[in-house]
DNA sequence: CCATTTTTGTGTTGATCGACACAGAAATAC
DNA sequence: GTATTTCTGTGTCGATCAACACAAAAATGG
């Protein structure tokens, strides 16, 4: 639909993408609005009338990352068949996306923001929440395993769902440290050698 | 021994222990000179001719978290008399201090910095070689056990020292997002299952 | 045509940043 | 004592930051 006024010259969802990359990288404080600006090619009015401040459009980005990025990873919690498979899913898609890809940078933008510097306030709970909500869908289908009796009635299901996730935030982090989808491939083998049942204690 | 000149007036260490503590809770941008010069108890200038640099002074201060507040948890490594026990000490002493305590930040000032955010490029280098440190530490320790028979010659222990760190990496973000020590211990107990010789695969 | 509405580019603004100039103060050396 | 050296406090500097004022430009509605 056509409205009135001197329509926009840009692609809103582009420049929304571009500025996602630099915050990825970047992360708040240190992306200038000079760089962000540059890297959607546009002028700050024109950004400041389209997402309202430098706040808002990290917000929205930080929106768009869960939407577009989330999902090759986490949407493998739902489409295994098994628990294990489904886990193990996750950690070998953190393989593959967490290390830099000349595309996108390395690490996890949800997994890493507001850590390791102060952030707004409002970022910090947005960050928090979506780590929230991942440890909600590990402990889901942790559950469901259980349900299915894939899981002895024993698991720690709290433990061990804080444990998956802690894993793949460490390996968020060694890749930012330059770590390889080999090394980290280490990472995931390992983890998933601490499932329940592979234990001496189980039947 | 008195040298020259008029004496400095602040205590070195305790300013250094200030910035510290600031740097930790904060990183490095969003910590400023106002807030240092504040926790310090010194004003810029005095700051400036006693440890040169902002970025300076934050080296120091990394160095200092190294040499005081990282024995208590990976002198864990060489102590204990199996390697299993001593990687496990590590983690429980991670979920002893990661958490906040009134007295200290959460989380861990060498494992989270430089991470989720841009850093100034000698920070960068100095925080991934400690990170790198703590991690040919923990391949030495599976090394040394795998010599005494403690773990099967199949181990891969480059995949397995990579996957401690990592969980501890990740005990780290979750302690800055708020976890307790008890939530922490879960992910230890789970972390710990993954130790080879738990699986069926060992005799 | 003209009036209205919205976007675009240029330029600026107040605040804050890290860093330091400068002079006075406090010690030692002679 | 005087000279020298070093530290302290006040004040400030240029740079950079996020945010926006302003007017020209480009569309629609009449």
């Amino acid at each position: 639909m056509a409205t009135i006024g001197r329509p926009r010259e840009f692609d809103r969802d582009a420049a929304l993408e571009a500025a996602m990359r630099v915050f990825w990288r970047k992360g708040f404080a240190t992306a200038s609005m000079n760089e962000l600006c540059d890297a959607m090619g546009i002028r700050s009015p024109s950004l400041y009338a389209a997402f309202g401040s430098k706040e808002a459009l990290y917000l929205e980005a930080m929106e768009h990352y869960v939407q577009t990025i989330g999902p090759p990873v986490w949407g493998n919690l739902l489409a295994a068949t098994s628990a294990r498979a489904a886990f193990e899913n996750v950690l070998l898609a953190g393989m593959e996306t967490l290390p830099e890809s000349g595309v996108t940078p390395a690490g996890c933008m949800a997994m890493l923001a507001a850590v390791g510097d102060e952030w707004p306030e409002a970022i910090i709970d947005v960050a928090k929440n979506i780590r929230l909500e991942v440890l909600r869908q590990l402990r889901a289908r942790l559950e469901t395993g259980m349900r299915e009796g894939e899981l002895p009635p024993s698991t720690d299901i709290d433990g061990l769902s804080r444990f998956y996730l802690g894993v793949f935030q460490g390996m968020a982090v060694q890749a930012r440290d330059g770590a390889t989808a080999a090394e980290l491939r280490g990472v995931a083998a390992a983890a998933m050698a601490a499932w329940p049942g592979n234990g001496r204690r189980q039947v």
